[in-house]
DNA sequence: CGTTCTGTTGACCACGTTCAATCAGTGTGG
DNA sequence: CCACACTGATTGAACGTGGTCAACAGAACG
């Protein structure tokens, strides 16, 4: 009964609903190419806004979800869990990622979303995409782009998962979730630039992301500490040294960009 | 000059072009949800079905491709290099898989892809995607469905990488080769199973694609042979236990199957 | 029929795991 | 206001998977 777990969980949003002509996060979203004379078109598509609580889940692993999301605000973590009950993270959403769209051969839900902070969802029916795309064909192209994105970053994790280092791998996480925010910021703020973000993780969600263990994530961060490359408490992360940091990492910029696949 | 190094290793296939009307992996490829009477149409926008030999490289990460392809034969590895100059294997394409659609920001490839065996390849211009994906919606739901199956197996690569033993992410491999050559062999040949596929792949290939030096992947084939769950020589693969090597890999087959996410 | 590529084997060792204990911060209830 | 519980960060010691290096055997190919 997944709905009945959504209900749960998922409380309608009490606030005034965001609006898609003035969002914030719509340029990097789903309707980033729907011109701007034609967004009250998108809203008739957003059934709800919702609000969910920090520590909840959006929706399990095996689910069949009627929903996709945009996340307005919040993070999120997609995992899995493997056959001995360790969980591996295998991305992180954040404020206008696109969640819940993929599924397997079945309709299910290839992995869990849970809520790290509180967070605000727009959700649109799954069964409405196909005529979405079809009224507005920039959906196709921004539903390709956006998945072409993930696997992108996705094949990056993967490629630094297997040959990197436990500092090389988590360097490079934080770099990820720094310029990933760093652009979220830009768009709400118009641009003002300053080498801290809200870091809601622990260090062992941090572990189950990079697949090392907690521990070791700990003598890591620590490590990362000393050499004066971040600062990291409080819910703060601070990049102090972004160039040494990205040597380390083997950080590319381009990978977290959106891809010009068409 | 991408154009140049292209004409040095793909040649003009010289045998008749098959026929998308009746194509034996057409069902798995591109052009899977569009209707019989319309398949004469794809036709115009496949430019040339082109050779290429085992060993060469169809395009090199970082190359602006001109052309998508559709492989109609032949087995080809995507790859990335570290920057201590390894090779790691992001996955392995096989007969009736999509490749080079995959571009960063850029519009640069993200990897390189090789030939491993000899092969044949159908090649779509680019710049024509947006305009097929007008004329055929089916198209887009093609493309998607493509991308987020790449994306799947990507994750469950990653997921494997970092949580698995390597006799776990090598058995793994091999089962998921096994059931992908399996599916395009019953498109083939209309059904008949036998547990053997070729099997071109080194054990160094097999390293390079699950992150374990190819000293161990040796210790881990030795392994496996004598535990009696597979054969390998002679670029033949037989999978002699299946149950025994799916438990072993934590193998789920419906993330080898194409999703519904529309 | 030699050269090159692939597979096989052994010795040694390092990165990261496992298990265990402790400490610091943060609520929560009496 | 403090005792208590709980979560997350920190540290130490022992161990093991898999890496590194080096050498050789066997297969494939021109």
């Amino acid at each position: 009964m997944p709905k009945a777990r959504q209900n749960r969980v998922l409380k309608i949003n009490t606030q005034p609903h965001t609006d898609c002509t003035t969002c914030s996060i719509r340029q990097m979203a789903l309707f980033q190419g729907v011109p701007q004379n034609q967004l009250e078109w998108t809203q008739h598509y957003r059934e709800n806004q919702y609000t969910i609580a920090a520590g909840s889940t959006l929706f399990h692993h095996g689910d069949h979800t009627q929903h996709v999301y945009t996340i307005y605000d919040g993070w999120f973590a997609l995992h899995q869990m493997t056959a001995a009950g360790k969980r591996q993270i295998l991305r992180f959403a954040l404020p206008g990622d696109f969640i819940g769209f993929q599924v397997d051969c079945n309709g299910e839900t290839s992995h869990t979303a849970s809520a790290i902070t509180n967070g605000i969802l727009c959700a649109f029916p799954r069964y409405k995409l196909t005529k979405m795309m079809e009224e507005q064909p920039k959906i196709s192209e921004s539903l390709i782009t956006i998945v072409s994105r993930d696997m992108s970053l996705c094949q990056q994790h993967f490629f630094g998962m297997t040959q990197k280092t436990a500092i090389e791998s988590i360097s490079f996480l934080l770099l990820e979730l720094y310029h990933r925010m760093q652009a979220k910021l830009g768009h709400q703020t118009g641009g003002k630039q300053t080498n801290t973000i809200p870091f809601p993780l622990t260090q062992e969600d941090v572990g189950d992301a990079t697949g090392v263990t907690k521990i070791h994530t700990n003598r890591v961060f620590r490590e990362l500490k000393k050499k004066k490359l971040i600062e990291c408490s409080h819910k703060k992360l601070v990049i102090l040294d972004e160039g040494a940091l990205t040597d380390i990492a083997q950080f590319d910029l381009d990978y977290i960009k959106n891809p010009q696949v068409i």
